[in-house]
DNA sequence: CAGTCGTGGCT
DNA sequence: TAGCCAAGACT
């Protein structure tokens, strides 16, 4: 049978120096006979979109820990969900792994499809991710393409088209070379590569599988692969947050509506963020505004908020927003730009107490 | 298609 | 430091 030409090489790097991954059966194992638990590829796939392995490990002990296959899950409360996912970003991800879960739970009899087309279109799984479901748990000879794959493809074959433009030429690459043998490992192996060795920057050729017959090492022009397209610019934006404390020490929260920014999430009420946002106080109190404000840097804006915090006494009632008892209020659900909001009043709130 | 959607680590 | 980047999906 005729292998793929350089699948043979990445296997065989792999088969020494893959990853030990929480979510990952290794090539020893793998060969042994086990297989991945389709439940926790799935789940470390979605949290690994756009994330790193390093960001990505304790939230899926966390995530296993309290829902070990994909009908517990499926059980959970939505806002416990949104709260044990806080601070890993891109918040759609865990509104549609609920919806994901309540589907293969009630309506495919708690089993994950095999065929990456049944994969894709679930919710929050897409071409990648359906792909990598099929190829790493159930070891169909699927084209997985990731950051990572474009990135070594772009090198070894030095395609000097930008992204994105060049995705079509890099999947075409990418396909050509995927084996109809071990494809869950190959999968890995490549993004394993893409991560340890072919990396954005300085990779380490002289350690490659594929150094022989990376065309753009050997045109030198490794380091400057894949091109990509010009970004633009971050505006600023600026708003107004509030962090009311009622005398019993519950504090005022607003869950955020599911479409947008940070959606589904928990927030302090706050004004708009635009250019000049109007104050809008979610309850008539004393508010005291902190010196310094909340910096956070999004995808497409950076945004700046004032803080104004308030105490205010009990049997106020809110124009906004619900007071969460003090115990029930954990800072670790909050969003991490919410977080920031917190520590910033929370030492002003200690002084006045 | 191009914009939206988070965050933390690294250089 | 300020920009770049990461196992993308969705509209």
């Amino acid at each position: 049978m005729c292998e793929q030409a350089g699948a043979a090489e990445i296997l065989e790097w792999y088969d020494r120096h893959a990853r030990d991954l929480p979510w990952r059966v290794g090539p020893g194992a793998r060969a042994a006979g086990v297989r991945p638990d389709p439940y926790r590829v799935w789940l470390s796939e979605v949290m690994l979109q756009q994330t790193t392995v390093a960001a990505v490990i304790g939230y899926f002990e966390r995530f296993t820990a309290l829902w070990p296959d994909v009908r517990a899950l499926a059980d959970a409360p939505e806002a416990q969900v949104m709260g044990e996912w806080a601070g890993l970003g891109y918040y759609a991800r865990a509104r549609n792994l609920v919806k994901c879960a309540r589907v293969v739970a009630h309506e495919l009899g708690g089993v994950f499809p095999q065929e990456r087309a049944a994969l894709e279109g679930l919710p929050g799984i897409g071409p990648y991710t359906g792909a990598a479901i099929a190829a790493i748990a159930f070891d169909a000879p699927e084209v997985v393409v990731d950051g990572n794959v474009e990135r070594v493809m772009a090198r070894v074959h030095d395609i000097r088209t930008p992204l994105p433009a060049a995705k079509p030429e890099i999947r075409a690459a990418a396909a050509a070379m995927t084996p109809e043998a071990r494809p869950g490992c190959y999968a890995q192996a490549v993004m394993d590569l893409g991560a340890t060795i072919c990396t954005p920057r300085t990779p380490a050729c002289g350690i490659c599988p594929w150094r022989a017959p990376c065309a753009a090492r050997a045109a030198g022009v490794q380091g400057d692969l894949p091109r990509k397209a010009a970004k633009k610019p971050r505006p600023v934006r600026h708003g107004i947050a509030y962090v009311a404390r009622r005398a019993d020490g519950a504090l005022l929260l607003e869950r955020r509506p599911d479409k947008g920014l940070l959606g589904g999430m928990l927030g302090w009420p706050g004004s708009e963020w635009n250019d000049a946002p109007e104050p809008a106080p979610p309850l008539d109190a004393d508010w005291q505004e902190l010196p310094e404000e909340a910096r956070h840097v999004f995808t497409h804006f950076e945004l700046r908020l004032k803080v104004c915090v308030a105490d205010v006494p009990e049997g106020r009632t809110a124009v906004r927003g619900e007071f969460h008892p003090a115990a029930a209020f954990r800072p670790s659900d909050l969003p991490t730009v919410m977080r920031k909001v917190f520590d910033l009043a929370r030492g002003r709130l200690e002084n006045a107490r």
